[in-house]
DNA sequence: GCAATTCTTGAGTAATCACTCAAGAATTAT
DNA sequence: ATAATTCTTGAGTGATTACTCAAGAATTGC
């Protein structure tokens, strides 16, 4: 009968995050994640596979829990406006954490890899449409309701809206102070009520 | 009396720049770079010091071509207002290109190492922080001869058009239809004149 | 205790990395 | 031509890379 791992998969995987998130892919080496797991390499390779792949399992992982809480800190809200709000507030709290200046661990994973690794980029276009269905539901809620223009598009906005994301992004691995990002929230929110 | 060098500094820089721009600036190797410049080891060395000076020299002179070109297309508008739209237009075609799904080599450099390198995200500061100026002084002009509201306030404004400017350059990296820039576009430049 | 099975270990592999340096080639002033 | 100077060459350096695998440790059902 078999042994049992001695380790949890999930423990392992959240570790292996934080060393991806701070150092990059390329520039994590399996050292590195054999130091923050306390795996060694044969127990690594037995349990992911291959580097990669273990990368695709944390960001798999990561894009579920960024996705699930902007869920839960959108439904938190009475308006579908103040929901948009809450989510793009959410994401300036989130960058000023000490640790803000990692920026999104999907998006450093983009612009490093996304052109070389296609199983990678197919990942994150569908990850990045979820985020953006879910703020075209928003929208369109919003706009039922009253709260944006009736000419408004949602999916021309969501798309707006998604782009400042990536903005966001950007902006916070190099001048993440508070006032700029919410700066940037207020111009989202003004640009969507007229 | 000296033997002159036998290749001229600025097309090395291109040349390299076209490698680093393509697979990034870890996943370029010196190999890479001597096959592409045609260069020897130990002449790359000797005329740029490092691997990383080499790739600060490239960054310097992307930074330049593209805020000058930025500077062109704007001065080649009539109006202010027109001028920004002309502005992500030309990125908009840029991006549309065959190689745009490189994205900008500055954004690349930005989110994958200047979190580990003070020297890079100093420049990459500064480099944002004079796009931001051009589109201030176009901002305030816009206001002044009111094509925008009078209640506008550029600075805000700029930071915001700045972001997606960042977001244009992530989502050319996995979504780069000309309809959903397009659309990106058009939501900007709504927002500017409500 | 005893197999049976699986997990863990970590030194080792071949490849690649950024980088160096001594030797030779090329150019110029005289 | 010669001497002075600089440029180019490319094999070689030690370090690091992702990854492997045979051997031993641990846990199970019996």
């Amino acid at each position: 009968m078999p042994r049992p791992p001695g380790f949890q998969r999930s423990d392992v995987l959240q570790k292996a995050t934080d060393v991806f998130w701070q150092r990059g892919y390329g520039a994590t080496s399996i050292n590195d994640l054999v130091a923050a797991t306390g795996l060694q390499p044969g127990s690594i390779y037995a349990a992911f596979g291959s580097k990669k792949k273990m990368f695709l399992e944390v960001l798999d992982e990561y894009n579920a829990y960024f996705l699930g809480n902007a869920r839960n800190t959108m439904q938190g809200e009475t308006s579908s406006l103040a929901a948009i709000r809450a989510f793009f507030d959410a994401m300036v709290a989130d960058t000023l954490k000490k640790d803000g200046v990692r920026g999104c661990l999907m998006v450093n994973a983009l612009l490093e890899m996304s052109q070389h690794d296609p199983d990678l980029a197919e990942r994150l276009c569908q990850h990045s449409e979820k985020l953006r269905q879910m703020l075209v539901a928003a929208l369109g809620k919003a706009r039922e309701d009253g709260e944006i223009p009736s000419g408004s598009d949602p999916e021309s906005l969501s798309i707006f809206l998604v782009n400042n994301v990536w903005g966001m992004r950007v902006m916070c691995k190099n001048s993440p102070s508070r006032a700029s990002l919410q700066s940037v929230v207020d111009s989202i929110m003004k640009s969507l009520i007229h």
